[in-house]
DNA sequence: GTTAGGG
DNA sequence: CCCTAAC
């Protein structure tokens, strides 16, 4: 929470200078304040409590009155309501955009807001990040929520009713969303709801035709309200919002072997921003140097080990584990402190991602892009025409992985990973391909280069590089165009990444924070590990969701830490690694592994007893050991957590005794009476009694 | 890199 | 869980 907190305001500050000033209403601007914080606060708790008002209100409301504007408006305040509350942030963000006639989403609501307070206000409840999400989503998903809303949005807005009905809305039409939802006013307000929509979207796995189209929609609904749209800080806010709820859920998710590869993944992600630390990182940035990652070698040494069955090769394996565990548990971390970088990265892509792109049409925009565009719209220049463009993928500097046979899956994704990581922890650059050549030139515009026509849209490519991100300016950057459309996307295009590197790059923010809900909705609810290292490409549903979702723009923090000063890094690499309680299995495993080998040869029973725990350090299995001592010395009234057994608890006192007298340290062969195993030696492998819990 | 402890 | 001293 406190870095949290933290990275709001910085965000906050960061954001305010940003905005271009544009004439604000002081209710407004009170409301982006406070609202910033609150509802990077607790963003995620907002949109459930939302996304639930809604859900309520929808039905009742729905039911009761379909067609009256009443119930609409009704069920639009509520959910406004809350949004002020929790995420006020955003809107008085829009609310600034719109003055300014730049942003996108933000344009809409406000207008929507302004003109058609009724309309609006139903679709309001779609955040404007949401709305980008949920639209594409919303269609496809069966979920709850779009339901709902559906529901009442149809009774009280044709327009949005035939968004709906279109139900390829997904798909491609843009322009029509776009038009439905200015001229109803659906824009929505982007907090709360927008997540919710993402969430539900996710959760539901719909699979969207389009993830890049939400963004395209975005930028389209603007467009066609408005011909100019300035990048809208809105958007940034709001991803701020976005990353944190993304963090939250993603620290839901956990305990699973496979929740912890998710974990990883997501870790990856935001690692790239956040400047590497520690083991891992170091490691990472070795391979960074080189073109190439080659993994192999642990997978060597664990070969050995098993052939071997010497504990050296044991003990080499684990370290690499360790390490590599190291190297994402930072990433996790540090991820909630990067997280808004990271999220930027996401959003863009990350490596795999896909996005998808689909509008020809023109548009401006801003909020979507993640970079460009939003820099653009920042510096106010209304382009009459834009490009879109559609990610489909990237592409990332090639990456070697050697693997043994014997490796599984689950560490060759591991290795993927790492590889991935190394490579977004080193920085990554995006290159622009046109007909094959790189254009270098950043100040030139897009038309300038050529980028804009039709014909070398084809041509258009996107790479990601390896090396430190030169942030562009986040802001405004020379170049003008809003977005990039290519009906054609280029597969190879992909999105980019901001910069990973981030401290220093104060990328443009990325807008989406959907796009981290998204994400993470997606992993969990259905997406089995993917095999490959990205999940996204391989779900439907999560490439959509993903590819909605802009993801994050840089963090706030960076922003923040950018100006203040570098100290801030260090906080954020303070990032702690999520909780992750132990169970009952666990305990059981680790203490037979203290009754065989004693207490103080905590890596022999990390080797013994956690060797597939990647998350369990042997560091954390002493210090478990040392709670469970606790634990079982203090009343039961007194522990806290799930309930250890007691049985359990007493075979830790026996064993906390028996090892306190025979010091444990020295020889692994004597065992307490009490405790039942048996044999052996502690030194090998003997012992292979204990469970090994895979988490 | 491990251990052992304090925080 | 984190951080560190000590080894």
């Amino acid at each position: 929470m406190v870095f949290k907190k933290r990275l709001d305001y910085g965000f906050n500050t960061f954001n305010i200078p940003d905005v271009p000033r544009a004439p604000r209403s002081i209710r407004r601007r009170c409301r982006s304040k406070r609202v910033v914080e609150d509802s990077q606060i607790c963003a995620f708790e907002l949109l459930a409590s939302l996304a639930g008002k809604l859900l309520q209100e929808s039905e009742s409301s729905a039911s009761s009155n379909a067609s009256e504007g009443h119930d609409r408006v009704s069920i639009g305040k509520d959910v406004v309501k809350q949004e002020i509350q929790y995420d006020d942030d955003e809107k008085p963000l829009k609310v600034e955009c719109v003055e300014q006639g730049s942003c996108d989403a933000s344009a809409v609501a406000s207008e929507s807001t302004n003109e058609n307070s009724d309309d609006l206000k139903e679709f309001k409840p779609a955040d404007s990040v949401l709305d980008r999400a949920s639209i594409k989503t919303r269609p496809a998903c069966s979920g709850q929520m779009s339901g709902d809303l559906k529901s009442v949005i149809r009774k009280g807005n044709v327009a949005y009713g035939n968004f709906h009905d279109d139900g390829d809305l997904c798909s491609p039409d843009l322009g029509e969303l776009c038009d439905g939802k200015s001229e109803n006013g659906f824009k929505p307000e982007r907090d709360a709801k927008g997540l919710e929509t993402g969430k539900s979207s996710i959760a539901n796995t719909c699979p969207s035709k389009d993830p890049i189209a939400l963004p395209m929609t975005y930028s389209a609904p603007v467009n066609s309200k408005r011909d100019v749209k300035l990048p809208s800080r809105g958007d940034r806010i709001p991803n701020a919002s976005f990353s944190r709820h993304r963090n939250d859920i993603k620290l839901g998710s956990r305990d699973d072997d496979e929740n912890f590869s998710r974990f990883n993944r997501l870790s990856y992600r935001f690692k790239a921003s956040r400047p590497p630390t520690r083991v891992g990182d170091r490691r990472i940035r070795k391979l960074l140097t080189s073109k190439y990652w080659k993994v192999a070698p642990k997978l060597k040494d664990f070969e050995h080990s098993k052939a071997d069955g010497g504990i050296r090769p044991l003990y080499r394996k684990r370290k690499s584990y360790y390490n590599y565990d190291r190297c994402q548990y930072e990433t996790l971390y540090k991820r909630r402190k990067f997280f808004d970088r990271s999220s930027i990265v996401n959003s863009d892509g990350g490596i795999s991602s896909e996005s998808v792109c689909n509008s020809p049409e023109k548009v401006a925009d801003g909020d979507k892009g993640s970079s460009a565009a939003m820099s653009h719209g920042a510096c106010g220049i209304p382009p009459l025409l834009t490009v879109k463009f559609s990610i489909k993928s990237f592409r990332i500097p090639e990456l070697y992985i050697e693997v043994p046979e014997t490796a599984t899956v689950g560490s060759l994704k591991r290795t993927v990973m790492e590889a991935v990581t190394a490579l977004l922890g080193g920085g990554i650059r995006v290159g622009v391909l046109l007909q094959g050549k790189k254009v270098r030139d950043d100040s030139r515009t897009l038309s300038q280069t050529g980028i804009s026509c039709e014909e070398n849209l084809d041509s258009l490519g996107f790479t990601l590089e390896p090396g430190p991100a030169k942030a562009p300016p986040p802001v405004c950057s020379e170049e003008p165009p809003l977005l990039i459309s290519c009906d054609k996307a280029p597969q190879q295009l992909t999105s980019l990444p901001a910069t990973p590197v981030v401290d220093t790059a104060i990328p443009d923010a990325t807008p989406d924070p959907l796009l981290l809900t998204n994400t993470a909705h997606p992993v969990d609810s259905n997406h089995e590990p993917v095999s490959s290292q990205t999940d996204v490409l391989t779900d439907q549903s999560l490439s959509e969701s993903r590819a909605i979702v802009p993801v994050p723009a840089m963090n706030v923090e960076a922003l923040a830490v950018i100006p203040a000063s570098p100290k801030a890094r260090k906080t954020e690499l303070a990032q702690r690694r999520t909780r992750r309680p132990f169970s009952v299995l666990e305990v059981e495993a680790l203490v037979q592994a203290v009754e065989e080998l004693g207490t103080g040869r905590w890596r022999d029973i990390k080797l013994r007893a956690f060797e597939n725990a990647d998350h369990r350090t042997y560091v954390d299995l002493k210090d478990k050991w040392k709670t469970l001592v606790h634990t079982a010395k203090i009343s039961p009234q007194q522990r806290r957590g799930e309930p250890v057994p007691q049985e359990l608890l007493d075979r830790v006192l026996a064993a906390h005794a028996y090892w306190s007298q025979h010091q444990a340290k020295q020889q692994g062969k004597h065992q307490p009476g009490t405790l039942r195993i048996t044999d052996t030696e502690p030194d090998r492998n003997g012992l292979a009694t204990v469970p090994t819990v895979p988490m």
